[in-house]
DNA sequence: GTTTGCCCTAGAGTCGGCTCTAGCTTCTAC
DNA sequence: GTAGAAGCTAGAGCCGACTCTAGGGCAAAC
């Protein structure tokens, strides 16, 4: 059932082949990559899962050299694990520190699109008859 | 009342000199900063409300080319607010995209976080009596 | 009168995160 | 057997957004 191609990988993750051995070389893998005939890389569903958590990870803003930081706790196993809640805990504040950031810019942007589709609604539409 | 000094207004935006300098020169300034004594730069309350936005669009993701072509918009004066609206509904379908990215994150970082309390509180919890 | 602090310009440097190239191998299909 | 697709490595290149440096001016405080 296992066994992708990069190319395979890179569609189901939605980052290029570049980027998914750019990622390898970084060090994001929780797993060395196993190689089939010609050196070939053989991913698996772990594999995918876990670029699937680097790639929700690089979405919310956590730089590579987070992700490798979290990605060798994992590595390391068991034994770390208040350094990942840590890590991770981190990270969660910073998401909603952006969240509220990016909330009020949206309350800016919303007020000056709704000034805009007024002043362009006087001269678009006929105006209304107060009934 | 007004005439603000780079550095005060640095302070005030909380962005840096340098960078106020830097986004004047990419043209991200809606009129030229008036000048003063040995061509010092001279901000008036104007400048800073029009600085905020910018900082406020740059800090939804708006890159800067973008937001040069809204502040050349402004700039152009009257005539062109149905360019204006575009603009901005397009940033504001881009922040509410980022915002539903940023909330599927948080969902698997609250649930990563979940698992990790909860395997540490096995460890450092007595244990709840049942009442 | 010189030190301190803030400002100026022009241009170079940095950093993160990709993205692409060159040159080569290997497999599959014709 | 050869053309084309997909993969490989090592390393270069690119882009956006700052960030800093060099070299200098001016004015108030000591």
């Amino acid at each position: 059932m296992s066994g992708l191609s990069i190319g395979q990988v890179a569609e189901r993750t939605g980052l290029s082949v570049h980027t998914l051995r750019f990622y390898e070389r970084e060090g994001l893998l929780a797993q060395p990559v196993r190689r089939g005939t010609a050196g070939h890389r053989v991913y698996d569903e772990g594999d995918v899962d876990w670029l699937g958590v680097c790639v929700r990870l690089r979405a919310s803003g956590m730089p590579l050299t987070d992700i490798r930081r979290y990605t060798e706790l994992v590595r390391a196993g068991q034994g770390n694990e208040a350094e990942r809640l840590e890590v991770l805990r981190g990270h969660r504040e910073r998401v909603l520190a952006q969240l509220h950031e990016l909330d009020e810019s949206l309350k800016l942007i919303t007020h000056k699109v709704a000034i805009y589709e007024g002043r362009l609604g006087l001269r678009d539409t006929v105006p209304d008859c107060v009934p």
